[in-house]
DNA sequence: GCAAAAGTGTTTGGATTACACCCATGC
DNA sequence: GCATGGGTGTAATCCAAACACTTTTGC
């Protein structure tokens, strides 16, 4: 008897939204793609779809991102799950945020399945987006910034060599505040970072140094001293 | 063509499943019940139940604790969201884990609906339970963590009248660590915190002072000022 | 030389740490 | 009086903010 009451709950649907941000031009960007299915066709959207039936959630995040953009091995993140009943209108559709940070100018993202295009846009520029995606972005960017205080998940959005102003200017942009450069530059200097003998080229002022994360120095330290990750 | 496809999607099962923490003789406590059901019938397990199908996420999880432990009015927050396929015996059913915390000596749980006893529980003395709820609880576990350490949510497991002790306690208990006694009352002094004109009772020593924490100063403080918890 | 941004040093005040000491109560 | 924890003060140190200054490049 519990059983038959039990089945008529199985007539749900779960899907998996992947917010992609990356950095550009001194901003945070998030990937978007345009729908080329009904429901909200033509409208932008972030790249997310059903899971299968036998899928883990990890594995249908990289698959659907994939399937989308063509964008492969890429780190995802669980955010928050939305499940308003009326959030989707074909069926009641519960769906997962992920969250992943990429280096926006090293890869290429190419419209594909039922995504139409692609194209990245700041967060702050955001225009109406499908379903309650808007919603699932700005949760999204919380995590976001809980994890870049917390984290040195800034490397996964700066190029892989990059200058101390924009990493500056990232955490300007991320938390909208504005940094006194000295200050800024003593804060880090226990980030284990590699000073190359690279500089900045086609600036017309004194081109600053290039620098990389160290992230086998990174675990070492975390490993064996007691050193935690704090901005 | 694509609505019948989409539709064979409509299979899968969503429930919640509610992390109570509460605070009791110097440890966090979690609250679970004995599953008067099957699957895993007698197991211990967090109480947690199918959404319905028109039921918003939120009103779900205050309904099914409420179902299931007769607690009331008490506010639940988001955490992860499980889904590995083979996670429920039945079939496919994903869950989000939502977190409370509660002052358990004030309150009272009653086992009610399908569940057959309620307990608490140290969370560092938990056995087996039934599906992945281990795996749950050690998730929400962090939650409560980060949440304790930039929120001031201690003072909803501490009962309405506490010690400066109580509340060092609960912290060297949550994050496994020993602090000093007058450095852990300087730390805390831009927290508003009323001292009462009442003192411990029955105790074998001096008596310590029993302090309330003042939320609505709190509120003030975070508008008007730059105030921002943290510990 | 000048503009523009890179890059560094100094001072100050507030927070954190370690540690010592006194106080109030029950027995 | 003494055991037990409550409660406070101090000095050394570290850290963050504010600000001034020097350096290197393109034009």
């Amino acid at each position: 008897m519990y059983k038959i009451e039990f089945e008529k709950f199985f007539s749900y649907s779960f899907s998996l939204d992947c917010v992609i941000f990356g950095y550009k031009d001194g901003q945070i960007n998030v990937l978007l793609i345009k729908r080329a299915m009904e429901p909200f066709l033509n409208q932008w959207a972030i790249p997310g779809d059903l899971v299968y039936p036998d899928e883990d959630l990890p594995v249908a995040a990289s698959r659907i991102l994939k399937d989308l953009t063509k964008l492969d091995n890429i780190e995802l993140h669980q955010a928050q799950t939305f499940g308003a009943p009326k959030r989707h209108p074909q069926g009641r559709v519960i769906t997962s945020a992920y969250l992943a940070l990429v280096k926006l100018r090293e890869l290429n993202a190419i419209a594909s399945s039922w995504a139409d295009e692609v194209k990245w846009i700041p967060v702050h520029e955001i225009g109406n987006l499908a379903f309650d995606h808007n919603l699932i972005i700005e949760s999204t960017f919380k995590v976001l910034q809980q994890k870049l205080s917390s984290d040195p998940v800034c490397f996964e959005l700066l190029p892989e060599k990059f200058t101390l102003n924009e990493m500056q200017q990232l955490y300007e942009y991320a938390f909208d505040l504005e940094m006194d450069k000295a200050n800024f530059r003593k804060k880090i200097k226990s980030i284990p970072l590699i000073k190359l003998n690279e500089k900045q080229k086609n600036v017309k002022h004194r081109p600053a140094a290039l620098y990389s994360f160290d992230s086998s120095k990174f675990k070492t330290m975390v490993e064996e001293e007691f050193y935690s990750f704090k901005m």
